[in-house]
DNA sequence: CGATCCATTGAGGGCGATCAAAAACCGTGG
DNA sequence: CCACGGTTTTTGATCGCCCTCAATGGATCG
């Protein structure tokens, strides 16, 4: 009956997170060109600098982007989960300002960038669909901005596995309780402003009291609502449909 | 011959800093609805919560994003300067997730969201200009991160000074040499994640290494290339249309 | 000329960085 | 199954950048 779904599916249903799509716009979507293609972990999707004319979309894996200072210090702005477009940054620049690496091995999906900006340009709520989901990214950059810049370490790091565990909630990748973060620690203090040893301490810390529980990286979080507390999180910033917490 | 020009020449010019527009697109986008206000300093433009029906643009004075944190903590996340568009953050999004402020005494006009909206369907290209206005933002909130994550206080706050200058340069607001900085230390330090005490000396500091003279908040930059340097600046992430640094 | 806001300066303390090393973990291959 | 090199996590000791608290001085404006 029905052919093999398309990896696009995971795109849509990020996009429809946050916007209103009809059966014309999910076809339209759908019928999008795209290669598949599996990443190592670590591996560049972007360069700062590169002229972008693909847009990936993360399929399965983990992602982040990222900026080094002329010292060499690494900066990670923001993480990336399956199912998110992860160049609607680049689709209207010429030269990519940041690198978006994998985290993890992954699948990508690649569309060119023409194609995307032509159907962006025929059918409107797609169109505003992309935009809409760029508009939530800024709003998880500015919430990026206030937790470094001004919540401590355990607030911060505490905010920053929320937003996590809510994020993968809304694309419904938990299994049950907790999760599996997909990260070292170094990576995790490139993404909080932090030292990798500092990060060390401050997940002991959280443990201690109680906050989480670890196994490796798989995280739970046996007292939610008072590490949703200590992290100062509200989760209006990720403007979700139905808010649901 | 020639009326009193809108206004929003000035929104005009801003956005065609990064995009191509032609003359019909000026007529229209020139033709749209505003009304004019002048605000005091410190004024709400938007509040964290509003569910936003207008699209404020700046025609003078400054303005600024923020958000508290639980604690009351104020990180400013971005500044805005006489032309800039303040609520395409928000275009098609149901609830700020920030606060905009006035910073200085500003005149603002006010265009109603949804004829803005409808003259970005209409015409790609504006609606594709606004769309790279956000992504130009989105990536100088990247910097930003980049800035209060990973570089000390000297090398933060002279990134910030040297932002400032480029962008007023390239909205021509720069009379010769240096400029007027339109806020406080507490406020810089509110945009630096430091504390004003800490900006007074980091300010002294720089003063006193010869990078900047300073007259009230009259700042100038004897030795703009020392500071660049230090500052660890490229003006790349501006995406400006011609790279003049 | 007081009131208020802002800039400046000093003293002391703490959070997170730095440096260094050990321990745990991982994939690989003998 | 164990030896291994490399990575990651963990821990300790010390340092320093920036914060905190507090007070003074300057500027502006009724």
């Amino acid at each position: 009956m029905t052919a093999t779904p398309s990896p696009l599916v995971l795109m849509l249903r990020k996009l429809e997170t946050h916007a209103v799509l009809d059966a014309a716009d999910r076809v339209a979507m759908l019928a999008l060109p795209y290669t598949l293609r599996t990443y190592e972990p670590s591996s560049y999707l972007v360069r700062e600098g590169d002229a972008p004319e693909q847009c990936a979309v993360l399929l399965s894996g983990f992602a982040y982007r990222q900026k080094l200072t002329g010292a060499g210090m690494r900066q990670i702005v923001s993480l990336h989960i399956p199912g998110e477009p992860l160049d609607f940054q680049h689709l209207f620049l010429d030269v990519a300002d940041h690198n978006v690496q994998t985290l993890t091995r992954a699948e990508v999906a690649t569309i060119p960038r023409t194609a995307l900006r032509e159907l962006a340009r025929t059918r409107a709520s797609i169109g505003n669909a992309i935009f809409i989901n760029t508009l939530v990214e800024a709003s998880i950059f500015r919430e990026w901005i206030l937790n470094i810049g001004r919540r401590d370490a355990r607030s911060r790091l505490a905010h920053f596995l929320c937003e996590f565990a809510i994020r993968l909630d809304m694309q419904g990748l938990t299994g049950g309780e907790g999760y599996e973060l997909p990260m070292s620690q170094e990576q995790l203090g490139d993404a909080l402003g932090l030292t990798a040893v500092h990060v060390n301490r401050t997940i002991k810390s959280l443990e201690i009291d109680g906050l989480i529980t670890r196994n490796r990286r798989r995280i739970s979080f046996p007292q939610w609502d008072a590490l949703r507390e200590l992290a100062d999180f509200s989760s209006r910033y990720l403007h979700l449909a139905q808010q649901r917490l």
